[in-house]
DNA sequence: CTCCCTGCAAAGTGTTTGCATAGTA
DNA sequence: TACTATGCAAACACTTTGCAGGGAG
């Protein structure tokens, strides 16, 4: 299993200043890890424990996690931005019907390539996005 | 060889009413399939054969063309979207350099699998993004 | 002739920036 | 204390929408 991290030894890992905004996003993605949100859920979310958190907060401070590679940025359909945890090397699911994003582990990366590669093309990684439907949905879909 | 689609084919098959704007939006990417452009960069294009050509008119064409499985609009990072040919199922390489997209066809995606699929989760298809250095960049960043 | 598409302009959404104040180290 | 992050508000980029006039079928 892996570490068990805190929003506080996150920060301090990375040399960041330990902020309540910056532990209290970091509180919200740990408390689902996996899970995606954009900037406005991240904010309303917060707002309970901080009246006064802005949107223009909001977005240095997840640009602040992004940079220092704690969090990971996905550009979404609709131009917003999702953001997540980035602890380890991993894939997305997105459900078709509710749009959620969801880390998973894939299998089979390593047998992926181009199969007429231009000339000159050099390879680092591949993205893998699987689609389909999550279980939650699943469940309303089958019993509609 | 695949068919050679004209612009005006290809809006006729879809019965769609054949316009200039159309024509001069489908002939753009016929020039370079498997190229990505955004909203802006096919208007100004287009400007010179089209000088009345409104921003609104292209986000209408473009929805349309999508609408219609023409075309492909991509979500890339930073909010705006990319749009392109979608003549056959193809998978993306993007130039870490220069940030373009390129359609590619890739090997493996048969093999995918998630690792531990959460129960009642239904996977449909994979899409696989490619990272890397295009040719053209590569030629660059060696010579630097 | 009818209906749809285009051009224009305004409004909308998500995000970035600048600056004074407050808070961390 | 020194320096950075926050809150606020204005600016920004991209996209969507509404309507009147023009073009395709």
């Amino acid at each position: 299993m892996a570490e068990a991290w805190t929003a506080e030894a996150l920060l301090r890992d990375r040399l960041l200043r330990v902020t309540p905004q910056r532990q209290g996003v970091l509180q919200l993605f740990l408390a689902e890890p996996g899970r995606h949100w954009t900037a406005d859920q991240i904010r309303i979310r917060l707002l309970g424990d901080m009246p006064g958190l802005a949107r223009g907060t909001t977005y240095k401070v997840l640009d602040e996690l992004v940079r220092s590679r704690i969090c990971e940025e996905i550009a979404a359909p609709g131009g917003t931005s999702l953001y997540g945890l980035r602890l380890a090397p991993h894939q997305h699911f997105v459900c078709s019907r509710c749009q959620r994003w969801f880390d998973v582990e894939a299998l089979g990366i390593e047998h992926l390539g181009l199969a007429n590669p231009p000339s000159g093309v050099q390879v680092f990684e591949a993205a893998v996005v699987f689609h389909g439907i999550c279980g939650s949905c699943r469940e309303v879909t089958d019993a509609e």
